[in-house]
RNA sequence: GCCCCCGUAGCUCAGCAGGAUAGAGCACCGGAUUCCUAAUCCGGGGGCCGUGCGUUCGAAUCGCGCCGGGGGCACCA
């Protein structure tokens, strides 16, 4: 839409440069905005201003030429104004908003989307929470932020793929084996030793338990080592089912699921190190092995291999970074809970010194999430295993007002979680009033059919009976859906999907109170259903977006 | 000490590739239903945009300092 305009004034630029008013000596950028008050125009921008410099014209006489221009002849302009300083406020005629309806109905679903990704191939990588316990809320914000804002990259036009990163190595594992080892010798009143820093949770008994309904005691008559292998595994799959799961009734999935284990299968983890070390990168100090992560962003060098021989986590990082990028991806993006944060320089120096280019990788920090009930913080300590779980507050409050109060706030702000709030079914909670409106749209659907009314399409409706201004404003905002894709996409801000989808349909609410839409008068109940129709694409496509769904009925 | 995020209405937050009178929801007060869903709509009050300085014709928006809140600074993951 704002293309459009930015072609009509490039356009009058022209023919005021053919007719030696203006100079020109170079295409200013044109920026056209929205003016904050509506009744100045529809658009509005700030080129006169900008021109004022190289033209060595007050800013106003050049906004008055341009306007001009714009007044002279142009169909889909009804007036362009000058205003204050020198902005050029335009108004646009109502064909222009009913070309643009037509297109947007043209497309049905198919609109709003949009090609600035140019097919660039993303990974997205989220939750990746190690298989050690369920999914918290904090991994509940980043599932729904990482899927929603796939989502949108894919309507903006770029190729994506999602993967969710294991770490099925190392000691966590360990720990994680002996901590279901010690809880099934217990249950069996066998003498055991709970690890000082072993899983607390209740989950790790019940993970026990399974394993004594399934094998009895058999299991006490291994010898140690062999226990622990077979706890760590079935430990570890147990509690990766359960997040699959938990991840699949929030309506997350992954085209990939990447065990760090993998990478010592084809030995990419050694293949990363020797490379890194033939380059110089990798160094011995203190019986450790370091990477020179400080030569980057980073303001020290890290250990890749501790004293003891084992890998520290990072160590593996690398080798999965690596095999990201060369997977051929153009982007690869990594949303990380915020507590990461002095993490990301050390990854960013290590994919510049094995030579790739700084645009390809990306961390977003998605920023903490406080449980509040009743007023109160929700306690959230993992250590006692009292934390609240990604399923828990899904039981409670529901899928769709769970993730819509993931996403309807920045993801580089703290979140306050009030669930209370999210689990009224009233008006309050902002997820009704939105999916509120796709139902109302459907009940006027129903009515219409009831009252033998066909379903309009751009031949039985005429378009051009649609001449009150709430339908104009809805017009307008509908038509802003694309570029709402565009910028959210851009700037990887989900939160902005949210805000429109609330913006747009509070216009809807309004009109819907003033107007009726199935009346006698076929004609115009026909043009009104099909702008409707186009309404209720555009929320649809809105809630699909954020996993949100969108009902028939409420 | 260093690093990241935040500070805007009573509360929760938008706005921040600088632009015209700073917005929304909730809460509070007052109204609206013979008719397609009142989970809705209309109206009202409420703000030194944390603070100081700087850049600019113009700053909530950009820069620096300070204050306040949260988080992070492992041979843990």
């Amino acid at each position: 839409m704002k293309e459009t305009v930015k072609n009509l004034i490039t356009d009058a630029l022209k023919r005021a440069k053919n007719e030696g008013v203006l100079i020109l000596e170079s295409t200013p950028d044109i920026v056209i905005e929205e003016p904050k008050d509506e009744k100045l125009g529809d658009f509005a921008t700030t080129l006169a201003m900008q021109l004022a410099r190289p033209e060595k014209k007050n800013p106003k006489l050049i906004a008055e030429i341009i306007c001009g221009f714009l007044n002279d002849g142009v169909d889909l302009i009804s007036s362009a104004e000058v205003a204050g300083p020198g902005f050029i406020n335009i108004k646009m005629s109502g064909d222009f908003f009913l070309n643009g309806l037509r297109e947007a109905i043209r497309l049905g679903s198919g609109f709003g989307q949009s090609d600035i990704g140019g097919k660039k191939k993303v990974l997205v990588e989220f939750v990746s929470a190690n298989p050690t316990g369920p999914l918290h809320v904090g991994h509940g914000r980043g599932a729904a932020v990482g899927h929603a804002l796939s989502c949108l990259l894919k309507k903006a036009g770029y190729d994506v793929s999602t993967e969710y990163y294991i770490n099925d190595v190392g000691n966590q594992m360990n720990n994680l084996g002996r901590s279901t080892w010690m809880r099934y010798k217990e249950r069996l009143g066998k003498h055991a030793v709970f690890p000082e820093d072993g899983y607390q949770g209740d989950y790790i008994k019940d993970i026990a338990q399974e394993i004594i309904d399934k094998d009895g005691s058999s299991h006490l008559d291994k010898k140690d080592e062999d226990a622990l292998t077979y706890f760590r595994q079935y430990s570890k799959d147990s509690i990766l089912d359960g997040i699959r799961n938990d991840l699949k009734e929030f309506r997350v999935e992954f085209d990939r699921w990447f065990s760090e284990a993998s990478l010592d299968e084809d030995d990419s983890v050694n293949k990363s190190i020797h490379w890194l070390r033939e380059k110089g990168f990798v160094y011995d100090k203190d019986g450790a092995t370091w990477v020179k992560t400080s030569q980057f962003k980073d303001d020290a060098d890290r250990v890749i291999i501790k004293q003891g021989g084992e890998r520290t986590y990072f160590c593996s990082d690398i080798a999965y970074h690596k095999n990201k990028v060369d997977r051929g991806y153009d982007l690869i993006l990594d949303l990380w809970g915020a507590d990461h944060h002095g993490y990301v320089p050390r990854m960013q120096s290590v994919l510049e010194a094995m030579g790739y280019s700084q645009d390809v990788f990306k961390v977003l920090l998605v920023q903490f999430v406080t449980l509040k009930r009743g007023g109160q913080k929700v306690s959230m300590s993992t250590r006692s295993g009292e934390f609240e779980t990604l399923a828990d507050v899904v039981a409670e409050v529901g899928v769709d007002a769970t993730r819509f109060f993931f996403l309807m706030r920045s993801s580089d702000s703290h979140l306050d979680f009030d669930l209370d709030l999210a689990k009224k079914e009233s008006p309050e909670n902002p997820v009704y009033y939105i999916q509120y409106a796709h139902a109302r749209v459907c009940s006027v659907f129903r009515t219409a059919e009831e009252q033998g009314v066909p379903a309009p399409n751009l031949d039985s409706a005429d378009l051009s009976l649609l001449r009150e201004e709430e339908e104009f404003a809805l017009m307008k905002k509908i038509l802003t859906y694309p570029a709402c894709i565009e910028k959210s996409a851009q700037s990887q801000e989900i939160h902005r999907i949210a805000f429109y989808l609330q913006e747009l349909v509070s216009i809807f609410h309004s009109y819907y109170k003033q107007h009726r839409v199935v009346t006698d008068n076929r004609e115009l109940t026909l043009a009104r259903l099909l702008l409707l129709d186009c309404l209720r694409n555009v929320i649809a496509s809105g809630l699909n977006i954020l996993g949100v769904s969108a009902p028939e009925k409420m």
